[in-house]
RNA sequence: GCGAGUAUGGUGAAGGGGUUAACACGGCGGAUUGUGGUUCCGUUAUGCUAGGGUUCGAAUCCCUAUACUCGCCCCA
C-alpha cells in the first residue's frame, strides 16, 4: 500500500470543517485589521532562504526540501513565510508606489525535513503577518495583538504571552559577548548541546531543557540588561502599547527566537496546558529591521509573526472548544427506487441552485436506511419520492425534528423550505417572490 | 542526525505457542414488501505490518525491514 509521505497528514471530515472555519475567521480578522492578502510561491530560489533565514540555523542547513529543476535552478520548498513576503515586497517595489507600511497576511503550507512528533509535521500550515516599512513600536504591539485577539475570539484560555527584547545590533552584540563571558567558566559543566550552542548561537543556551535548572542560570545576564538607552525606550513603548490594548504578557528573558534576522521585540505565545506535548509554542515572531537589506532591498524595518495551524487545532481540542460549525443539511432526498432517481435529480438540482444544502441517496437503499442516513447527515427535512409523488407532482416532505409530514406541491417546494428553514422572505415589498405575489 | 515505545477487520481492542482470532462500536440485510435514531435476529478479518528463522504447530518466541507514536536537537 502506498502511504502518505512521512510527517504529512490528510485533511477530511471534521478536521476539514474546522480548517475551513478557521480560514474564514482569519480572513475576517485580517479584514478588520486592514491587512492585505499575499500569496507567494510555495518554492523559491534556495539562496533566498540562506540569506533570509540565516546560514547558521538548522532550518536552512539541514531541514529544507531542495530540488534542482530542469533548467538547473536550485529551488527550495519554503520552510517559513517571511522570506517570500520580503522578497515580494522588494521585487514588486512596494517601498515606492504603495502606501507604506505594507501590512501583509498569508496562510499556506511550509516544509521542513524534520523528525515528526506531536505538534510537528514536515508539511505544516502557517498563518502569518508582516508589517514592512515602519519602525514604530506600535506596529510591534499591533502584531502581537493579532494572535492574542484570535485566541480571545476562539476562547482559548491557557495561553501565555512571552515577550523579550534583543535590542538593536549594538545591544545584541553586546549581549552575545556578555553571555559568552558568563558561561565560559561553566563550559565543562554544560551539556554537549550547549557547548555547541556556545559558539554557534549562545542565546539558545538559555532555554536548554537539560541545563536550565542549574544555579548559575538564574544569574545569567539578561538581554534587557544589555540594551542601550534607545533599545530600552523602544521596549518600554511596546509594553505601554500592549497595556493600552489590554494584553497580558510576561517579560521572559529566555525567549530569544531561533532565526537570525530578529532584533528588538521578540515574542512567543505558548499553550500552558498540562500534557500538551513538548511543542507547545503556538506562535512566535518579532522585529527584523535588517532583513530587507540582507535580501538586497532598501533599508526597511519589519515586524511579523507566524502561527502553526496544527498546534492551534490541538490547543482547541485540549481546551474542548467547539467551533460553531454548521453541520446540518437542509434537505435529504430519498427516492423509493431507481426509477424515481431521474425525477429526484431534477428536484435536487433545483434545490441546490436555490441555495439549499441538499443531498440524495444514490444507492437505492430502503426507506429505513434512508432515514438513518438523513439522521446521520443531520438533515432538517427528508423528501420521499416514489411513484405517487412523481405522478402527481405532490411531494412527501417530512420535518425531521417535529416528525410532521407535509404534502407539498413541487412548485411550492422552494417556498416551503424557505419558510421553514429561513423564516420566509426577507426582501422588500417590491419583490416578486412567492410571498409577495 | 540520536533515543524510547508500538504494530491484530471500517473503528476500539482481547488473545503471550495448540488448530472456528473473543468482545464492543460501526456497516449491510431482516423482523415491519412506503417512514428512521430504541429493541431483537442474521451477516461483516481464509487472517494478525512485510520478509526470514525456531517449532510437529506461530497472531503469540527470535532476527531484519518498514510504518506509526513520543522525546532530544531544532523550531510554528
Amino acid at each position: 500500500m502506498i502511504q502518505r509521505p512521512k510527517g504529512t497528514y490528510d485533511v477530511y471530515g471534521e478536521y476539514g470543517k474546522k480548517i475551513l472555519y478557521l480560514q474564514r475567521l482569519l480572513e475576517n480578522l485580517m479584514e478588520a485589521y486592514n491587512y492585505e492578502y499575499f500569496r507567494t510561491p510555495i518554492f523559491e530560489a534556495t539562496e533566498l532562504f540562506h540569506r533570509g533565514v540565516g546560514d547558521t540555523t538548522d532550518i536552512v542547513t539541514k531541514e529544507t526540501y531542495d530540488f534542482t529543476d530542469r533548467g538547473n535552478r536550485e529551488n527550495t520548498l519554503r520552510p517559513e513565510g517571511t522570506a517570500g513576503i520580503v522578497r515580494s515586497f522588494i521585487e514588486n517595489k512596494m517601498y515606492g508606489n504603495h502606501s507604506v507600511p505594507v501590512k501583509a497576511w498569508y496562510f499556506g503550507p511550509n516544509f521542513r525535513y524534520e523528525r515528526p512528533q506531536s505538534g510537528r509535521f514536515r508539511e505544516f500550515y502557517q498563518f502569518g503577518v508582516e508589517v514592512l516599512g515602519t519602525q514604530s513600536p506600535a506596529a510591534d504591539a499591533e502584531v502581537i495583538s493579532i494572535p492574542v485577539n484570535l485566541y480571545k475570539i476562539l476562547g482559548l484560555k491557557g495561553i501565555k504571552v512571552n515577550i523579550n527584547s534583543l535590542g538593536d545590533t549594538e545591544s545584541r552584540n553586546k549581549y552575545r559577548e556578555a553571555l559568552k563571558e558568563y558561561f565560559k567558566p561553566h563550559l565543562d559543566d554544560l551539556c554537549e548541546d550547549c557547548r555547541a550552542r556556545f559558539e554557534k548561537n549562545p542565546l539558545r543556551i538559555l532555554d536548554c531543557k537539560v541545563d536550565n535548572n542549574k544555579d548559575y542560570f538564574k544569574n545569567a545576564p539578561k538581554t534587557i540588561d544589555c540594551l542601550n538607552e534607545e533599545s530600552l525606550k523602544y521596549f518600554e513603548d511596546v509594553k505601554k502599547y500592549l497595556a493600552a490594548m489590554n494584553i497580558d504578557y510576561v517579560v521572559n528573558p529566555s525567549v530569544v527566537r531561533g532565526l537570525d534576522y530578529y532584533s528588538h521585540t521578540v515574542f512567543e505565545v505558548e499553550a500552558s496546558v498540562e500534557g500538551f506535548g513538548a511543542q507547545n509554542v503556538l506562535c512566535g515572531g518579532g522585529r527584523y529591521d535588517k532583513l530587507v537589506e540582507m535580501i538586497d532591498g532598501p533599508a526597511t524595518p519589519g515586524v511579523g509573526f507566524a502561527l502553526g495551524l496544527e498546534r492551534l487545532l490541538t490547543a482547541l481540542e485540549y481546551e474542548k472548544i467547539e467551533l460553531p460549525i454548521n453541520d446540518t443539511l437542509d434537505c435529504y432526498i430519498a427516492p423509493m427506487s431507481d426509477v424515481n432517481l431521474t425525477y429526484s435529480l431534477t428536484i435536487l438540482n433545483a434545490l441546490r441552485l436555490s441555495g439549499f444544502r441538499a443531498d440524495i441517496d444514490y444507492n437505492s437503499r430502503n426507506l429505513k436506511s434512508n432515514f438513518k442516513q438523513a439522521d446521520r447527515l443531520n438533515s432538517l427535512f427528508v423528501i420521499i419520492i416514489g411513484e405517487d409523488e412523481e405522478k402527481t407532482n405532490v411531494l412527501t416532505v417530512k420535518n425531521n425534528k417535529t416528525k410532521e409530514e407535509y404534502k407539498v406541491e413541487l412548485n411550492d417546494l422552494v417556498f416551503f423550505l424557505d419558510e421553514n428553514l429561513n423564516g420566509g422572505c426577507d426582501c422588500d415589498d417590491d419583490c416578486h417572490c412567492h410571498e409577495h405575489e
